[in-house]
DNA sequence: CGTATATCAGAATTACTGATATTC
DNA sequence: CGAATATCAGTATTTCTGATATAC
């Protein structure tokens, strides 16, 4: 499990900063390879605290984002294929994803009525339980972005919105 | 080896704004649940087509990033304490890291010689020139952000550093 | 028949938790 | 002696590549 966390290292000054520096130097310009490296390092320390405030309940960011998703369908259920479609992740992990959560009483595997070669998952009482607390506990830490006003947060749902596009998750 | 990457999807619609547009009937704002998922989705993005790119040279990102940084020292040659200070990773990743880098005779292990607990990793002539070729490969592909002008690079830079330091990556 | 839906086996990456030998 | 530096064993998570059984 993705654990407690990239411990502060305290650096006396930004690396990312400095290395770019060097970077430019050596190779030329440098604000693409910044700006990559900064969604790197942003996402190691989102995983880590989100992941660490989610132990509690034995979910990782992963597992929290299916059961979510379950959350907000009509019926609490949703075939595999389309979560991942949803969640962009690989049918295989769809499959764990799901497994995990079922050992864990959070969702309930079923013959899809609809497609006799689909499974649905459905979530469970005991699941929208631990989804209602879980959120809960992100919302009190606002998601590990308390450090942001909400226009940032806007803007940078706009900024990175135009890398999604471009790979293609969507059209228009 | 985080390989292919996802492929498109074609979603007719935004998953993400979607999602976010449930998530603020159900549980309320949503900003910060909306940029966090934006993050978590270019960061998969990003290593998947990273990652493709360096498969050729039988390098990760994460591997390729140490290479880098062993080209940007002085005398070639780094403490392997000193790799996971700044590239942020742990202890165990290191030594995984710089094994793999040895194995494809990219980096040499070395006693440091200042100090008998540690070991050094010394880039080889080999390893100059992978991440030269690397390079100018991630540069032809303008590190996967050519659809950004580069104020835009700058912005999402300075967007996240405000992330970076809340964590305590720096002071300052 | 060809395609879509899951699942399984197997492999790789990354990282965390201890525990440990060595050296400052 | 206490702290730092790797390393090792073991575990967890996620993903990818086929291969496969089933059903549209």
């Amino acid at each position: 499990m993705p654990a407690g966390g990239p411990r502060p290292l305290k650096l006396p000054f930004d690396p990312i900063e400095q290395a770019a520096r060097t970077w430019r130097e050596t190779f030329g310009p440098s604000s693409a390879m910044a700006a990559v490296t900064s969604i790197m390092r942003a996402h190691q320390i989102l995983i880590a605290q989100l992941d660490g405030l989610l132990r509690p309940y034995d979910l990782t960011f992963a597992r929290y984002e299916a059961l979510v998703l379950l959350t907000f369908s009509r019926t609490g259920a949703l075939p595999l294929s389309k979560i991942g479609e949803r969640l962009m992740v690989h049918p295989t992990s769809v499959t764990n994803t799901v497994d995990r959560l079922e050992r864990a009483g959070l969702v309930r595997r079923m013959r899809n009525p609809k497609d006799g070669r689909g499974v649905l998952a459905e979530i469970t009482d005991q699941g929208r339980e631990v989804v209602r607390r879980a959120t809960a506990d992100l919302m009190d830490a606002g998601f590990c972005m308390g450090m942001y006003e909400d226009d940032e947060l806007g803007d940078m749902f706009d900024l990175l919105r135009t890398l999604r596009v471009s790979a293609g998750d969507f059209s228009e």
